[in-house]
Formats: structure tokens, C-alpha cells, sequence
DNA sequence: CGTCCTTTTGAACATTGTCAAACACTGTGG
DNA sequence: CCACAGTGTTTGACAATGTTCAAAAGGACG
């Protein structure tokens, strides 16, 4: 399948020292594969077939238990994920779903651990990643911990202010599931949303405008070992 | 330093495969030191000098932010710690403390990540420690989303009783750090263990019985995705 | 124009945190 | 051995935070 899929994957930092050869016999054993919305692509306990590469739209890592749903993560292009239970060979600890229509490569998960027992580079890429994701996990706990979802809100308005690089930006997700992220009901996220205005908040629909960026910083205590993305 | 220690890190996971040549080199460069109670080992924020090994006693990994403290995890012997800001060679997301009277192995860092570099069955190591530490946070945040303190309270309970082999068993660590760990006040705890007594759960200083672990399991609901510590 | 879904709002409720005080345990020094 | 201080734990009253339920308002889409 020499699409033009395997370039941007090969620039992931995933694969990027791997033996061109080794990388291409990955990709002869790969496919790439379009879902609509809303699909579920991997169960939490399942047994990991592939690992999966988000090459375009966005997939929602969750999970339930007794009933309740809480959301962890959100997968955007050109990303792995599931890569910790792949290379374990142990059952996935979250659920999957596309959130909009996306286009998915599938990497035999036996492929990759073969791989990762011979491709040296690769090994340490996995390591490089791994640490990525671990601690990316902990600073989320940090901020569960540590901060009443009113804090969380504004940090994360924060945060997506600077991705943006501007004060006015719209929301990247529904207001339902970033509620959920944020471990708190929709109609807590509401409120909280509300509760920012004194702060320099402006909400429309999901677009938004941080008014005083001073104030809502004094409020939200914004610290680089929860909210920094790349530390 | 020609003491026995070297032989239980050696039959650690992470560095069972290395070359012997390779493992021996590392321990000529560290040096372990006995730490009396609550020293502050390591503080948030600061650059990884050392990759910490507990060879006996335990140490407290925790985070404060604006005036709040949480504890995250224990470290109990043998094992290391903060083993990703070292090989990524960022700052430290946890701070780390002796819980009690505790001997340590620092490795300095740079020379774990030297040979990160070169020893391939090393780099494969840290792969199998990092998965395992992802999946633990992972697994502590679902807990933490998912469900309510009193719901964590009991499946903390089942865990430790699973642990000890027994439905009699001492609490591992203080009231209050226990509260701390799950996400709650000492108050709030304190009251939590009085809401499980009429699920057959009997409370006398720090120790524990589960008279009734049917009635306590039906109404904390574990799961292995959530509670087992080695999937 | 309806229909479906999300979001918002209000009120009641549940859970959790705060503060203050009492209690229990531990180890010290008289 | 006892009194005492220091610390951790428990208890009670109260405040803050967050959830639930119900209903209304707003948007998207056929």
C-alpha cells in the first residue's frame, strides 16, 4: 500500500530512527482504515491487536466503571496510542472512540514487539514516548489533586489560550466531554464557566475570550509542573 | 564499594539484563546513603541529578501546589524512582521524602542515561518500568475519576487485604497519608471508615478486619482494570 | 417546522472540606 | 513512674463544593 501515509508516520518521533527496512515491513503489515464518528475502535480489557496511529480527525480515550464514564485524553494527528498495553502485551486499560470522521493506521501489535526486540532505535523511541505519556498522566493527577474544578477550568482556558497564541479561541471539544475531562458534570461546567466571568472569562457558545488574562492567571496559579506541555 | 547491595539491584527488572561490564561501571559511579526519617530526598522542580534505587525503608512521593500537599504514590524496597525525568532529563513532577529510616542508591544520572544510549537491554528495561508505572497512574486516575472516596476507601481495603493474604491485616501507612493518597481529607477519612462498619468492616487503630468480604466486595465493585496491580 | 441533542438554569440534595475542640497515643524529662 | 508536650485521630457543627433531577432554552439538521 505505498500511499503517502507512511511519510508522516516515518516523521513521527516513534519511528524516525528506525531501519528504513524494518519500518517498511511494519508498514507492508499495517493498514490504514477511515471510520465515521462515534465508532469505537478498542474496549478497555481487551487484548491489544494493534497499535494505532491517528493520522487524521481525533479519537477519545475513556473509560467506564459501574455505570459512570469519565473521559482521560483526547488523540490528535499523527499520534500513537495504546502503545504502553502493546508493548506489554496486557489488556487495554481505556476505550477508544473517533470523535469525528478519522483515518486510523493498524500496526500488528506482534509486528511491533518483534520489532521493538530487534530495532534498537526503536526500543529507545518507545522509551522517549513512554516518559512522554507518564508524565503527561501525572500532572493530570496533579491537577485532579491538587485543584477544585473551578482551578481546572481556568487552567485549562489558559493552556488552550497559549496553544492557540491568542486570548479568542473556540473549544476544541464539546462542553459535555470536557466536562468529563475535567472530572465534573455538565452542569457543573456551566457554573464554573459562569463563576469565571468576575475574572476576565467570556463565553459564546464555544467560543471563547479571555478578557483579563492577568486576573484569570492570579486566580488559576497556572505552575509548569502541571500545566506546561512539553516540561 | 564492594557491599552486597549491588546484588539485589542487580536482580531488579531494570537491571537484570545489562551487561555485566556495563552494570558494574554504573555502581562504581553511585553510592548509597542511609537517611534518617522524613528528609526531603528530592523537591519538585529541581533537575534529576540522581536516579534514586530504595534498598530499604520507604519513601513518599508527593506535590504541593498553592499551599495544597497530595500524596501520589510509596516507594517501597526494592525499586526505583523517578526514573522518567531521568532519562528525559526534565525537572522532577514529584517531590520524594524518607518515610522512615531508609538507605538509598544514587545513580548519577547522566551515567544511567550514557548507558541508556549504549546498553540495548537496558533501553528494552525501562520500556517494561515505564509501562508498568503509566498503567499504575493510569489505573490510580480512573480510580480517581470513576469513583467516590468512600468507593475508594473499601477497594483500597480489598486491595491490601488481597495483599497481606489475610481479611486481617495492619494499614501499610498513616491515617493521614492514607487520606492524602486517596484523594480526601483525615476528617473525611476518618468518617469513611465508620460508613463501611455495616459492610463488615472493623476498625482499631490501624488495624483492619473484614468480617464480611462478600458484603464489602458486592458494594465496592473492583475491577481488574482498576485495582489489580499486576495487569 | 419539528426533532434530537446539548447547554443552561433552578432547586434540592449529597458529598466533601473546614474549623475547633476533644481524645488517644507516643515518647521525653523530671 | 508520672506529668507533659507533641502529634495524629476522631467528633461535631458548619460551609463550600459538587451532583442530581427536572425543565427550559438554544442549536443543528433533516
Amino acid at each position: 500500500m505505498p500511499e503517502s501515509y507512511p511519510n508522516e508516520i516515518r516523521s513521527l518521533a516513534l519511528f524516525a530512527g528506525m531501519e528504513q527496512e524494518n519500518f517498511e515491513a511494519l508498514m507492508r503489515g499495517s493498514y490504514v482504515q477511515n471510520f465515521p464518528p462515534h465508532v469505537e475502535l478498542i474496549t478497555e480489557g481487551d487484548t491489544p491487536d494493534f497499535l494505532h496511529i491517528v493520522v487524521s480527525g481525533s479519537v477519545d480515550l475513556f473509560s467506564k466503571w459501574n455505570g459512570r464514564e469519565t473521559s482521560l485524553a483526547t488523540v490528535h494527528p499523527v499520534s500513537t496510542f495504546i502503545l504502553a498495553a502493546t508493548v506489554k502485551n496486557l489488556p487495554y486499560l481505556m476505550s477508544a472512540r473517533t470523535l469525528e470522521k478519522s483515518r486510523i493506521v493498524l500496526v500488528p501489535s506482534e509486528d511491533a514487539r518483534a520489532l521493538f526486540d530487534v530495532d534498537n532505535a526503536f526500543a529507545r523511541a518507545i522509551v522517549t514516548e513512554l516518559s512522554q505519556c507518564y508524565r503527561a498522566v501525572v500532572k493530570n493527577t496533579k491537577d485532579l489533586k491538587l485543584r477544585t474544578s473551578l482551578e481546572r477550568l481556568a487552567n485549562y482556558l489558559l493552556r488552550q489560550s497559549k496553544r492557540a497564541e491568542s486570548n479568542a479561541f473556540d473549544l476544541t471539544m464539546e462542553k459535555r466531554r470536557l466536562a468529563s475531562f475535567l472530572g465534573m458534570t455538565p452542569e457543573n461546567l456551566s457554573r464554573a464557566f459562569k463563576s469565571l466571568e468576575p475574572y476576565g472569562v467570556r463565553v459564546q457558545g464555544n467560543h471563547i475570550e479571555i478578557t483579563d488574562c492577568e486576573d484569570l492567571t492570579r486566580f488559576a496559579k497556572p505552575s509548569p509542573f502541571i500545566d506546561d506541555n512539553r516540561a
